[in-house]
DNA sequence: AAGCCTTATACTTAATTTGAGTATAAATGG
DNA sequence: CCATTTATACTCAAATTAAGTATAAGGCTT
C-alpha cells in the first residue's frame, strides 16, 4: 500500500488566498497539489517526508505545516481500477509568506500560484453573496435532494444540504468548507464528481447527468486533492480564531487594515474595522513599531508587529472578529 | 506497508471518563487500544475498516467516531527492527454511552474499561493540583532541560516546558494534553520512552536514565496507543465547547449536574454551578423535560433532555463554560 | 417533628465585552 | 483648496460574564 504525501500551500498576495498547484504534465489533464509518496526507509516522519517532497518539486522549505486528514476512499481517482493499488492520502496544511515565493513556471510539472476560491467560488462572500450559489448550486441541490424515491433519504439530504448551506434561514458557517464539497460531490455538481464514479456504477447514468454544471462548479484537481483544499480552507479559517497563525502569512511589519484584510480573504467575509483594530489591540496579539507605512491612498498608517509573547499569555490567541456574511449584496 | 487503524473509545462511567482496553496476550506486556490493519480489499474507507476491526474486537457498534491523527514516527514501538517494517497508524476517537458498554472480561486478549486518567495522572485538576506535578514531573523536566549544554537548546526546552505547564505564571490549558505527554516523552518521564528508542542508540544512556519516575508518570500502553489517547483526550476537550458531543455519552435524559459533572470529568476541572445551568439553558442546548430525577440526597432535579434543533440555530453550539483550575488545593 | 445536610434553582450585581456607530485627523490628486 | 481616501479616537447601548446571595425541597438523624 502506498501513502500519499499531499501540501495544500497556502500564502496570500494582498487580498487573494494562494495555493500552490503542479502544472498537469499533459494537456487535458487537472492540476494536482505537491505531492509524493512516503518512503518508509528514507523518511522519518509522515511531515519530513512532506517536506521533502515539497522541497524537491516547489523549491520552497516550508515553515508552518500542520496534518489535516488521511483519507483512504475507493475510487475517488477516475485512474483507479477495481482490485488496483489502493490510494491513502495523508493531507497537509502549509503557509508561507509571499515573500518566500519564487520560480513559479509555466511548464507541465512546473509550478504555479492559483487563486484558492477559482476553486470554490462559493466560499467567498466578501462581496455578498456569490452568484453561483443561487443560480447552479441552489438548483442543483434541489435536484439531487428530489432524485431519490426514498422519503428517510430526501430528508437527511435535506437536512444536510440546509446545515452547509444555510438554505433554512440558519447562518452561514464559513468554516463547513468540507461538509460542502462533499455535498457538491455527492451530487455531482463539481467536476470531479462527473469522473470519480465506481467504474462498476458506470452506465447507471453517474456520468451522464447534466456534465454543463460541473464544469462551472469550480476549478477541479486531480484525484482528491480539491478535498485536501477544502479540509486545509476550513481548518484555516477555524484556526486563526484561536491560534496566531494568520502572522505566518504576513510580512514581519504591516499595518492593521493589511492584517484585517488578510483576515478577510481567508475568512470569506467581513469585518467591523473599527472593532478589529481593537480587537487585536487589546487581545494583545500586535504591537505598535513607531514607524509609518508609504502612504496608499489616504493618511498613513502606523505599522505593528506581532507580539510573540501573546502565546504565554492567553490559552487561545487569535483572531476572534465575527465574520460578517450577508445575503445582501454589497 | 501496514496501517493500523485504532480507536480510542471514550465513555463515561459517573464522574470518570473510561477508555475501553484489550488486556495483553501475554504477562508483562502492556494494554492496547482496539486496533487491527487496514485491509484495501476488504475495507471500503478507513473508518469503515475501524469500525469493523471495533465490532470485532468489542463486539460494540460505535455511534460517533472521528478521525484523530495520523503517525508514522520511526521506533515508538520497541519491538520495532531498523529497516524492519514502517508502522503507520491512524488515530480516532470514538464516544459510546455507557449504556452500551458490556462484555469488558479478565482474560487475556479480552477488552476492559479503564479510567484515562490512570494513563494521565497531572490532567485531572478536579480536586486541586494533581500532586505527581510538584512531586515527580516538575524536577524531572527541569533535569531534562538542565541536561543539554546547548544553551540554545535549553533556552527552546524551558519555552516549551513552561508553555504546556504553565510553569512561568501562565494559565493551564487543559488541551495541550498532547504537548505535556510528548515533552514527558522526550524527557524519558514516561514508562514508554524507556523501551521505545531508536535501538542503534541504545547503549547512549537512553534506557538507563532514573527507571524510577517512569513507572510513576501514568499507566503506559502498547506502542504509541498512549499518544493516540493524548490526541483523543486534548482533542475531546476542545471539541465539547463548540460541538453538542457531550451528549453521545450522556444518558436520554439527565439533570443539569449530571451534565455538569460529565464536562467537569472531561475538562478536569471545575465549572462554576449557577453560571453553568445559564450557559447550558441560554445556548439552548438542552430542554427540560417536565420529570423529575429520583433524588440523589438533596432536592430533586429537572430531568433535561439534548435539544437536537441547537445546531441548527448556532454555528458552533457547544459547553463553552470556562474550566476553573487552580493551583490551590480544594 | 425539628433541625441539619444536600442539592436545586431563582435572582442580583458589577464588570467586561460586543456591535454598531460618530467624529476627527492626515494624507493624495485633481 | 476641496473631494477622496484611509486612519484612528471615542461613544453608547445592549449583551454577556463572573461571582455571588437567597430560597426551595427533598432525605436523614436525633
Amino acid at each position: 500500500m502506498v501513502i500519499e504525501l499531499a501540501a495544500a500551500i497556502v500564502s496570500l498576495d494582498a487580498e487573494a488566498p494562494k495555493i500552490l498547484l503542479v502544472r498537469p504534465g499533459e494537456a487535458g489533464q487537472r492540476p494536482s497539489l505537491p505531492c509524493g509518496p512516503f518512503d518508509p526507509s528514507g523518511h522519518r516522519t509522515l511531515e519530513e517526508g512532506l517536506r521533502t517532497w515539497v522541497r524537491e518539486q516547489t523549491e520552497l522549505h516550508l515553515g508552518y505545516v500542520e496534518q489535516l486528514y488521511t483519507f483512504g476512499d475507493r475510487f475517488r481517482d477516475p485512474t483507479e481500477r477495481v482490485g488496483g493499488p489502493r490510494p491513502v492520502s495523508v493531507g497537509y496544511l502549509a503557509l508561507v509568506r509571499q515573500t518566500a515565493v519564487k520560480n513559479a513556471g509555466r511548464g507541465p510539472g512546473e509550478t504555479a500560484w492559483g487563486d484558492w476560491y477559482r476553486h470554490f467560488p462559493w466560499e467567498d462572500w466578501r462581496e455578498g453573496a456569490p452568484a453561483i450559489l443561487d443560480a447552479l448550486l441552489a438548483p442543483g441541490l434541489e435536484g439531487w435532494i428530489a432524485e431519490t424515491a426514498d422519503k428517510t433519504e430526501r430528508q437527511r439530504r435535506r437536512e444536510r444540504v440546509n446545515l452547509a448551506f444555510a438554505f433554512g434561514g440558519g447562518a452561514w458557517d464559513n468554516e463547513k468548507v468540507l461538509d460542502r464539497y462533499e455535498l457538491l460531490y455527492e451530487a455531482g455538481l463539481v467536476f470531479e464528481a462527473a469522473f470519480d464514479r465506481d467504474p462498476t456504477e458506470i452506465g447507471r447514468g453517474g456520468v451522464g447527468r447534466g456534465a454543463e454544471p460541473h464544469l462551472k462548479s469550480g476549478g477541479a484537481l486531480i484525484k482528491d486533492h480539491r478535498r485536501i483544499l477544502a479540509t486545509a480552507m476550513g481548518r484555516l479559517r477555524a484556526k486563526i480564531k484561536y491560534r496566531p497563525v494568520i502572522f505566518e502569512l504576513m510580512a514581519p511589519t504591516f499595518t492593521l487594515l493589511q492584517l484585517q484584510r488578510a483576515v478577510e480573504a481567508l475568512s470569506g467575509g467581513r469585518l467591523h474595522k473599527q472593532n478589529f483594530r481593537r480587537l487585536v489591540a487589546h487581545e494583545g496579539l500586535v504591537e505598535p513599531t513607531g514607524q509609518m507605512s508609504g502612504a496608499t491612498g489616504g493618511r498613513p498608517a502606523e505599522l505593528f508587529r506581532f507580539r510573540r509573547e501573546v502565546v504565554h499569555e492567553r490559552p487561545a490567541p487569535g483572531v476572534r472578529a465575527p465574520v460578517r456574511v450577508r445575503r445582501v449584496s454589497a
